[in-house]
DNA sequence: TTTATTATCGAACATCATGTTCATTATCGA
DNA sequence: TCGATAATGAACATGATGTTCGATAATAAA
């Protein structure tokens, strides 16, 4: 069955391990048998849930995933009513990473593994096309793709954010977001090909991105499921 | 002896067995066991020269930065003679990675290893950062720092160039080095903090990068050293 | 050409991680 | 309680890594 506590206790301890594992080593130096020994469960045990190391990752962001999504339709909810969202989610993110930063540095910093960051890259990169593809829509063949927008909108992201963490953090979360909008938001512009005054609404879009973080980070540190 | 036969033979027969492989299959997918089976040559004498796969390929990038300042230094004299050089070479790295898209594919596509793209990053990083100090001087605390906006300019480098390969080039690379500009100017000017008029001495600066990668594949694909 | 040097060979060896198998045991839901 | 099945653990096959060492061949220097 499904609901068999058994498998849902030998999943969460092995996520446990590897969430651990992750934050002292990084990703890419755990073994499979780290991950056996921290979270004391047989060897069979762990190929009969995941084919390797990477799908017991996987596993955990498609958790995320929904939850996340769960969260994005609470988001649209509310704006349909009307109320507007005060809050800077990338701002939020920034934040929350320098408030986590030992989980964070495991997971984007330099010596972490590509494939957590390429499967977010292209998380991320899906959930941002539809919303610029429906910005571009208004106006006529833009200068840039928006599939290379969206792109290079999440590229930047991670290079600040990676590059921040490497350096443990030299300036504040505020100067951070502050950074991200100014590189980011006339190249917008240039690529949209957008006059100066539409502008707010990109901005605005652009806070998906954040969104997406904010739940990350809490879920991860909450270590629970 | 440095100027051993032997030692510059092996040195090669393996050089040019990891370019092969890479091309075939990637880097990642390669094993010690690999270049030496394509190279003829003998375990041991493998581990007497590197100590592992990264070492052997970092040895070839060390090659190619000499040959790369030494290009440097016939620039800058060319500089000095009055004589401007009418090239874009930022244009120059898309249509060579076109032509060579196979070899480009395998050191900087979705599936190829994260080193060597970390180590292009830090060394384009190393030679911007420089140029962009000397241009920021003039100018007095710029919103961006100019260590974030370098490492701003090679990621976005570094996102169209994947993007690119990874979709098998689907534009021209006229059409992508113009990308490059329309999204970069703008962020440099506003990173910078420079007024509008002062943009173009910015965008020749950055033909740097596409003097190297120039380099780069031409000495790739000649495959010989 | 001769000689002393040393790079290469190759085969063996230890080590370690991966992934599979299977009979046994413990735990679960019904 | 009972049938189902998840977990165990030990054994095994596989394959890559990195080391060692005596023999051999190529080399630079005399």
């Amino acid at each position: 069955m499904k609901n068999d506590r058994r498998v849902s206790r030998t999943r969460r301890l092995m996520l446990d391990a590897l969430m651990a594992l992750i934050e002292e080593r990084g990703y890419e130096k755990i073994t499979v048998q780290d991950i056996l020994d921290r979270a004391d469960v047989g060897r069979s045990t762990f190929y009969a849930h995941f084919r390797d190391k990477d799908e017991l990752l996987l596993s955990w962001f498609e958790h995320l995933r929904e939850l996340f999504e769960l969260q994005q339709q609470d988001l649209l909810a509310a704006r349909r009513n009307g109320s507007v969202p005060g809050v800077n989610m990338v701002l939020d993110l920034f934040r929350h990473t320098a408030e986590h930063h030992k989980l964070y540095k495991a997971v984007a910093g330099r010596q972490s593994g590509e494939m957590i960051l390429k499967y977010l890259h292209r998380y991320l990169n899906g959930l941002l096309l539809p919303v610029f593809e429906e910005l571009s829509r208004s106006r006529r063949e833009p200068p840039v793709p928006v599939e290379v927008t969206v792109n290079f909108l999440v590229s930047t992201l991670f290079s600040l954010m990676t590059w921040w963490l490497d350096r443990d953090m030299p300036y504040p979360a505020e100067k951070m977001e502050e950074m991200f909008r100014t590189l980011t938001r006339p190249a917008i512009e240039a690529a949209l090909g957008t006059p100066p005054a539409e502008v707010p609404e990109a901005v605005n879009k652009n806070d998906t991105v954040g969104g997406f973080y904010r739940l990350f980070i809490d879920s991860v540190c909450c270590a629970g499921r």
